[in-house]
DNA sequence: GACGTTCCGATGCGGTCGTATCGAATCGTA
DNA sequence: TACGATTCGATACGACCGCATCGGAACGTC
């Protein structure tokens, strides 16, 4: 058994090179040979890591939803009262907007590859469970934000989860199109949420 | 002068089989071969209506642009009342959502095109300066609707003009996920719609 | 230290891309 | 009717794509 190399280390390596090769020039620049030179491996790594470069593309969409789920995450942790389920929502949904480039970069990728996933079934499965995902995130939060009477109790939890990711992605939209940046947008999204707060 | 053809025809022709075959391939289906064959004609002739693929693209963009618009202000006329801004209003944010194969085909096109945008300037200006109208169209409508009386004057007409846009973008990708189809979508805007109206 | 397996980097192969070029066909004009 | 400007279709070209192949380097095992 010689010369073991760190297979998924490798992997994420790759993934993670793609990601900004995506996030700058789009889909297009998504090539194994850019991916290779960018992630300082030979392309024949690059084969051997990925048997095809649809599997790649996928595991590359696998790799930055996990980044943004984590991202979110921290942000949920790191806010002050985590025993607030208002607030964990509020966190959840300002850290899916992108206020840094780091996190515009990752708003560049997701917006690629949904575009990619209209035309490409397996894409469009990975990213429907991502987002049932974070719509039952959600709407737990909705439901005991309800039941601490921190939020109105006559919001329908699942139709408002649905209500407000359309929002943010919306947002995302608009940040990346230049019609807001992460000041404004923060701004809208508290406007939105606030409506949503028992008086 | 011999042999004239019709220029802005053909420009069109070809426009129009471009939006096809991005509409089911992506971006990754705009090659000039696929178009010329698409739209009937040779490669030869693609190439004189435009001298570089990125003039044809943008070309297509804005013809994009104009059909959504058209689409949009036919139902605007087409509507009962056209004499009530908030009417106008609604018909104007209904007539954005995709509700049938063609218009289902411009939300694809559309979303390819914001995913170009997010690194390209060129196309990235054109999809701004056409955000810019619909956002003034709305931004009108809801002063009149408030002048009417028909919606809420506590509303920034600004504001919330921007904030029917972003849920409206987020709708589209929603219906495009497929998390939505265009009778939830409705009902989802119609919901945001009837928040507006004055008690 | 020799061996055998596994990995690496490089190169080759069809194919397709955008673009350039060029003779043939076409039609208004003299 | 003959001409010449202009458009047409086709082909050529260099570059790059994803994928396959292969000899040699690297490392655990004996």
């Amino acid at each position: 058994m010689p010369r073991q190399v760190d297979h998924a280390a490798r992997r994420r390596q790759i993934a993670e090179a793609v990601f900004e090769l995506i996030s700058e020039q789009g889909t297009e620049g998504a090539t194994l040979r850019l991916a290779a030179a960018r992630a300082g491996v030979s392309m024949g790594a690059v084969q051997r890591c990925f048997s095809t470069k649809a599997e790649m593309m996928t595991f590359v969409l696998e790799y930055m939803n996990q980044r943004v789920s984590e991202r979110v995450q921290n942000r949920i942790d790191a806010s002050g009262d985590p025993d607030s389920a208002a607030i964990m929502l509020e966190q959840t949904l300002i850290g899916i907007v992108p206020v840094d480039e780091p996190s515009l970069a990752e708003t560049r990728v997701w917006l690629a590859f949904a575009a990619q996933a209209a035309v490409d079934p397996a894409l469009a499965a990975i990213q429907r469970r991502q987002y049932a995902d974070l719509a039952a995130l959600i709407n737990v939060l909705i439901r005991a934000g309800q039941g601490d009477g921190d939020l109105r109790a006559d919001l329908d939890p699942d139709q408002e989860a649905d209500a407000l990711i359309t929002f943010t992605d919306g947002l995302n939209l608009q940040i990346l199109f230049g019609r807001h940046d992460s000041r404004t947008a923060l701004a809208a999204l508290e406007h939105r949420l606030a409506a949503l707060r028992a008086r």
